[in-house]
DNA sequence: TCTGGGGTCCTAGGACCC
DNA sequence: TCTGGGGTCCTAGGACCC
């Protein structure tokens, strides 16, 4: 009754960031118990059907593989928190992890529960606020603006009921930020972890986020963040002294505009629910380097595998494309790609295969490998192709 | 004994077309 | 003896993210 004299005031954008914790481990821990508290990694190899894990939930602690024994090239894709005390994190590749913590439990990564899981505190979500972003197996975008109660306290009610949702339906804990855009939202989701809620709102601008390092800007990467520090900026609040114009000088028309608003504050960008994919790629390190020569019965069928694993990918989902592509990654870490656009879209693994060998014969081999990847872009789904594999003739056709 | 795998987006030059 | 200007597609490399 009182609405037509007190009108609903303007609703202010709030979008939140929700992060899972420590993800990967989180969801080894539901399954084994028994190491909660321990230094735990997740990393190296896929978990094997075979393997004393796959058969034994109730195994006991010292029977549990060790960071120590690893050998192999693979790296860390998740620690907890009492393994990050030794100063091992994600990224970091396993035998140097190994030193720093040899006693800590390892496991192989088992993608299947990770996405079951993910799956589960997603559709979690969507029960509460309609539109989400997925951005990969651990992380969301909401917006909040328009759902009943997204607005109250900055959106901390509804992060706690999205929290404690999740948490009763998977055991899993999460950290969730909430701020008028997606670039300081997934600053906030940082600020209080595991299992926090941060508000920030566009007054708090310069006491929340220009202390923090550049860094932390989301698409300032290492090489941008050195070439800032050679220029002798390393927090937000420093960029955002400098003048859109010299940023434009130094780092280029877009991204020197870009640096200089997300230093602000700013960014508009929409929390975006669907999203088509643009390439499908299959890569694999050897165990050790290969020699194009030497080894080449060894590479063809690693590279043969590749793309019929690549073309069951395009199959099961429903996608085929015409840009076929290779990676290379030689013993020296220096990556070459080749690729050739062919006339009519595909999903053949044969076809793959035979393309994406004309383009490795474009590649000069007398490095050894470390690294081979194929790729397919330029996607497109069956149904919807009018291509055709050479002109018709159309001659005398009435229509 | 360094450094995975699966993605997106951007840039930049050349080809080619109108 | 000079020499347009878009627009799009293709290719290679690189930065960045999860």
């Amino acid at each position: 009754m009182l609405a037509a004299l007190h009108p609903t005031p303007p609703l202010t954008r709030r979008i939140a960031h929700l992060d899972m914790d420590a993800f990967y481990a989180s969801v080894e821990l539901l399954r084994y118990p028994q190491l909660k508290g321990l230094p735990l990694v997740i990393g190296g190899g896929r978990r094997r059907a075979d393997s004393v894990l796959a058969q034994r939930e109730d195994l006991p602690v010292a029977e549990f593989p060790r960071l120590g024994d690893y050998v192999g090239r693979g790296v860390i894709t998740t620690a907890t928190y009492p393994a990050r005390a030794f100063g091992v994190g994600s990224a970091m590749g396993m035998m140097k992890a190994a030193k720093l913590c040899p006693q800590a439990i390892l496991l192989p990564v088992d993608f299947d529960e990770y996405r079951r899981f993910s799956r589960a505190f997603k559709a979690t979500i969507l029960e509460i606020a309609p539109l989400m972003e997925d951005r990969g197996v651990d992380e969301v975008y909401i917006d909040f603006t328009e759902v009943p109660g997204g607005q109250r306290e900055g959106g901390r009610v509804l992060a706690r009921l999205i929290q404690k949702s999740i948490f009763e339906r998977t055991g899993l804990t999460c950290s969730i930020g909430v701020a008028p855009n997606k670039l300081i939202a997934k600053m906030a989701s940082e600020f209080d972890k595991p299992g926090g809620i941060s508000i920030v709102h566009e007054a708090d601008l310069e006491s929340r986020i220009w202390p923090l390092p550049a860094r932390k800007i989301n698409g300032i990467g290492p090489k941008a963040d050195a070439r800032l520090q050679a220029l002798g900026i390393t927090t937000i609040g420093e960029l955002a002294a400098k003048e859109r114009a010299w940023l434009v000088e130094h780092f280029g028309r877009a991204y020197g505009a870009w640096m200089h608003e997300a230093a602000w504050g700013r960014d508009s960008r929409p929390v975006v629910t669907e999203s088509e994919p643009v390439s499908m790629s299959r890569e694999t390190t050897f165990d050790r380097d290969l020699h194009a020569v030497r080894d080449r019965a060894a590479l063809s069928a690693i590279f043969t595998q590749l793309c019929e694993k690549l073309a069951q990918d395009l199959q099961r989902k429903g996608y085929v494309g015409k840009t076929i592509g290779i990676k290379l990654r030689f013993d020296d870490f220096k990556i070459v790609t080749r690729d050739q656009t062919i006339a009519v879209h595909t999903a053949d693994a044969r076809q793959i295969r035979q393309t994406a060998g004309q383009c490795l014969k474009r590649v000069p081999l007398e490095r050894r490998l470390r690294l081979l990847g194929v790729r397919v872009g330029a996607l497109a789904r069956p149904g919807e192709i009018a291509e055709r594999a050479e002109p018709v003739d159309t001659t005398g056709q009435l229509f």
